[in-house]
DNA sequence: GCAAGCCATCGACAGGTGTCGAAATACGCA
DNA sequence: TGCGTATTTCGACACCTGTCGATGGCTTGC
């Protein structure tokens, strides 16, 4: 999980991702990170076997959407239950 | 940040110095993660040039802490909207 | 049916990164 | 001062991973 957000193109992809519209986005609207497309299919691809993301086929498009459920998993995991 | 949790090994150093009484570890203490010494080492290093960790020599061991002020910020990287 | 656009997959390459063994350094203690 | 222990540094190697170009599949529109 962390490992996939390790990397700086996946974490754009997965800002780009969060901070649009609705929470969703099409791939033509995100790949404009700097690298080329394959690329971009290839790190979505990792970051949707990780869990993050989730994908849905829209007619041409494919629109890509968080998963909020790992976003709460990772926050609890950095906050330790009430002590110290 | 989180390229440097992004290995499973500093994800478990980091998690057993985090885990272990006071917040401290030595490296003695945490040495026991399937990987040689030198290795432990190098990604306690690792975690330290991330920022995520502080060293402190006292006497012949030298204890290792987790920086709170990280964990914070990465807690608030992962709930922007604080409702959607 | 045919062309065009969007996206995923394949193969290949360079670069980064983790890993180890050996050696060096730092420290305390006798 | 010399020794033993704890930790870091160094050098080298193998593997993983990110990246690209080219190609193929799928859907839409004519």
């Amino acid at each position: 999980m962390f490992k996939a957000l390790g990397d700086p193109v996946r974490l754009r992809l997965f800002s780009a991702v969060a901070s649009h519209e609705g929470g969703e986005a099409c791939v033509c609207d995100i790949s404009d990170v700097g690298v080329s497309q394959p690329t971009v299919s290839h790190h979505l691809k990792k970051l949707k076997e990780a869990g993050l993301l989730t994908s849905e086929r829209r007619g041409t498009w494919v629109y890509y959407r968080v998963e909020p459920s790992v976003l709460a998993a990772m926050g609890r995991l950095l906050t330790p239950p009430t002590e110290v």
